[in-house]
DNA sequence: TCTGGGGTCCTAGGACCC
DNA sequence: TCTGGGGTCCTAGGACCC
């Protein structure tokens, strides 16, 4: 048997980050917003329990949530990126390969033992991360990214796993791929499990064995890959180096509906700078950039505009890019359009270690080291103080429209200030 | 009144070339 | 009326993920 493919996600991760830090919450019903506190993107398993649905607009439920006594909270990505960043480190010293696969999930690869068990080190794993960072985590095995993912479903479903499956080396496979629901594999959208049950084909173990020239001629080798990988054929493989971002998106909903040019060019130039940062942090550069807007998409006026420009010569400096984007922002926008959100997609990145310098124009050459000081200088002020201490004049917002985030959780793990005090008697 | 944000991969089809 | 064949590259958009 080759290696094993592990799966590794933080149980509820947001929701379990919020009663780390705060242990009034502990064990109790909980929701975590999306930005602008628009619907519920996490739930704690007392939530859930209590039939508080995913994905549902915050404000439909407020009352149901005050009724039950369920805490709410506005997301705190800070605070998950941190406790993120200590999770995956502890991880990747415990696996032999580690790919960071989002915020709260990862594959690992591990060699099995001579009994082929790895359930002692699964469990291991498990005390030792809730020690060390106070979340509970679920470990699913198999022989591909796909199974390894049905058997952490299964870990999860089943209590009496305490969080861990090996679906590879267990003889009855077949009964449990038969209860999982086709579109909860891995990789099986909406549209492809509504073709499958569609040709009866209900479950994980239907896809396994169904005709493969059948899902080839609908979707190619993305089907294929899906299949072969239910029958243990690794097509995924575990990518320990995370490969260079090929795009950056900066985009955010406002609080309330904005229409004037004055107001888009604001948000944008917030974004920008964001993105633009970020671009930099990544030793990147990039050539194109796109600017949208739109607004509610329910409304029945529904109105949105996107633009393109393509650089001749690639740039992460932040003053390019902040006026390639305002004349961007000036195409796409409309008078007496109530705009609801906007952003910015960065594309076309490269190394900067490839970066082409004009050769004969002088003087451009100087105002680039210039610009490069300059965004370096602010780049490192932000880094040490608060993110945007330092900003463009033209990026300043009318704080009455930015995002809503009214039940935010102190930054107990990010801020000096805000670290709790222990009073010993 | 109020419905998130940030990504990747793949494919079809257009533009262009000889 | 009749209008090649084969190839590459690029882009927009769909589908999917967390």
């Amino acid at each position: 048997m080759s290696k094993a493919i592990i799966q590794i996600d933080g149980n509820n991760f947001y929701a379990s980050c919020e009663q780390m830090i705060d242990p009034s919450i502990k064990g109790k019903g909980l929701v975590i917003l999306s930005n602008n506190d628009g619907c519920i993107i996490a739930r704690s398993s007392e939530a859930r329990k209590m039939g508080i649905p995913m994905g549902t607009p915050y404000f439909k439920l407020k009352k149901k949530l005050k009724q039950l006594n369920i805490a709410v909270r506005s997301s705190n990505y800070e605070l998950y990126g941190d406790i993120s960043n200590r999770l995956m480190q502890l991880l990747r010293k415990n696996c032999e390969e580690l790919e960071i696969y989002s915020i709260d999930e990862a594959f690992g690869t591990m060699k099995r033992p001579k009994d082929k068990c790895l359930y002692q080190w699964s469990s291991n794993l498990r005390s030792l991360v809730y020690q060390n960072i106070g979340i509970p985590i679920s470990i699913g095995i198999g022989e591909t990214k796909v199974l390894s993912k049905i058997s952490n479903h299964i870990a999860k479903k089943i209590e009496r796993n305490s969080g861990i499956f090996d679906i590879s080396i267990i003889e009855n496979k077949d009964y449990y791929l038969n209860q999982i629901e086709v579109d909860k594999v891995w990789g099986v959208g909406k549209k492809m499990s509504i073709w499958l049950k569609g040709r009866g084909i209900n479950n994980a173990r239907e896809l396994r064995d169904m005709p493969s020239n059948q899902i080839n001629r609908k979707y190619g080798v993305v089907g294929i890959r899906i299949q072969n990988e239910l029958k243990g054929k690794l097509c995924i493989p575990v990518k320990e180096i995370s490969s260079a971002k090929k795009e950056i998106c900066v985009s955010r909903s406002f609080a309330y509906p904005i229409d004037t040019l004055e107001e888009l060019n604001q948000a944008i130039c917030k974004y920008v700078l964001i993105a633009s940062a970020k671009l930099r942090r990544n030793n990147q550069l990039l050539s194109a950039i796109k600017i949208f807007t739109t607004t509610n998409i329910n409304s029945k006026d529904f109105y949105k505009s996107e633009a393109t420009i393509q650089l001749n010569i690639p740039t992460s400096n932040s003053k390019v890019i902040l006026e390639q984007s305002l004349k961007l922002t000036r195409k796409i926008f409309k008078p007496y359009r109530k705009l609801i959100k906007a952003g910015v997609i960065l594309h076309k990145l490269q190394g900067n270690q490839y970066k082409q310098i004009p050769i004969f124009d002088e003087r451009s050459i100087q105002e680039k080291f210039r610009h490069k000081t300059l965004d370096n200088i602010i780049d490192n002020i932000n880094k040490r103080n608060k993110s945007d201490t330092l900003s463009w004049g033209s990026s300043t917002i009318k704080k009455e429209w930015e995002p809503r985030r009214e039940k935010l959780s102190y930054l107990k793990t990010t801020k000096i200030e805000r670290i709790p005090s222990v009073f010993a008697n």
